[in-house]
DNA sequence: CCGGAATGAAGAT
DNA sequence: TCTTCCTTCCGGA
């Protein structure tokens, strides 16, 4: 479930179970095996997200770069004294494992990653340089989102996106933010105006923010909650409650008319056509 | 700019 | 067995 809320949630817990601590890693799928040798019995220094990438520094400039892609998962356990770690199960291409305080173990398995590969501070950096200001970062500039936002004819939606803008928003926080803002997802960036950008950059820090938190998304407010409005919660593997995100052809939460779908950058976009209207330039009637 | 490929697993048919 | 997915990169028009 990766969109930047989840990379850092996984920094943070990560940290927790492992930073200070000696790790095994192993890579039991094996396509990690050889870097997992290198790194095995290293100290864990720490872990950062970068939007949707995730550094585990791992001492002596090695750091593994971890990229969750399309449906990659990292998932951390425990084990009480005495327990053995679990078997892995399916494509492990990284486990981690450590030892508690409590006499138990931590470990954590990740699974379907689109990039796991080991690099130098420089090639963290070199991630990090190219990526848009991230929500969820204490160091985020805002300004370098408006410089580009702010002069592109690019439809919102897939300015939103595009990683080298803003760096952790993926595909429900595009469409919940522009809905909450009631913006039209097809307004070119540079119809936008500064005021706002920063609410919407504002709505961002604190929805992803929330997203770290409870590890899902939620973004309707509480007039919309399924108990304000008497309605069934919404069941689907997601959990969060939202406006609109693969909610096409379900009544619009605040106005009834249904939910649209469509495709903008081979991706799914959902949207409501009277809620978020129509931008019309300027000059034109 | 577009299609396709690359990551796994879960849910639908 | 097929389809879908909270992503991105790459190669060929």
């Amino acid at each position: 479930m990766p969109e930047g809320h989840t990379l850092h949630r996984l920094a943070h817990d990560l940290g927790d179970a492992f930073a200070g601590r000696v790790v095994r890693v192993s890579s039991p799928q094996g396509r990690f095996a050889t870097e997992a040798a290198l790194l095995d019995g290293a100290v864990l220094e720490g872990a950062q997200a970068w939007g949707k990438h995730l550094f585990l520094d791992l001492g002596a400039d090695r750091f593994v770069h971890v990229h969750l892609g399309l449906y990659g998962t990292f998932v951390l356990g425990a084990t009480a004294v005495d327990d053995a770690v679990p078997a892995p199960v399916g494509q492990v291409r990284l486990r981690l494992v450590a030892a508690r305080d409590d006499g138990g173990a931590a470990w954590a398995d990740l699974r379907g990653a689109t990039a796991c590969e080991l690099v130098t501070g420089a090639g963290v950096r070199a991630v990090a340089d190219r990526l848009g200001p991230d929500p969820l970062r204490d160091d985020a500039d805002p300004d370098r989102g408006w410089a580009r936002i702010g002069r592109s004819r690019a439809p919102l939606a897939a300015l939103l996106m595009d990683q080298t803008v803003l760096a952790g928003v993926g595909n429900v926080y595009r469409a919940e933010v522009l809905f909450r803002h009631r913006l039209d997802p097809y307004r070119p960036g540079e119809s936008l105006r500064r005021r706002r950008y920063d609410e919407l950059w504002a709505d961002l820090v604190d929805l992803m923010h929330d997203g770290v938190r409870t590890g899902r998304i939620d973004t309707v407010r509480p007039e919309h909650t399924p108990e304000a409005m008497g309605r069934e919660p919404r069941v689907d593997d997601h959990g969060g409650e939202v406006y609109v995100y693969r909610r096409d052809g379900l009544p619009c939460l605040v106005c009834g008319s249904p939910v649209r779908r469509a495709e903008l950058a081979q991706r799914n976009l959902f949207w409501c056509g009277r809620c978020q209207r129509r931008h019309v330039p300027r000059g034109v009637q």
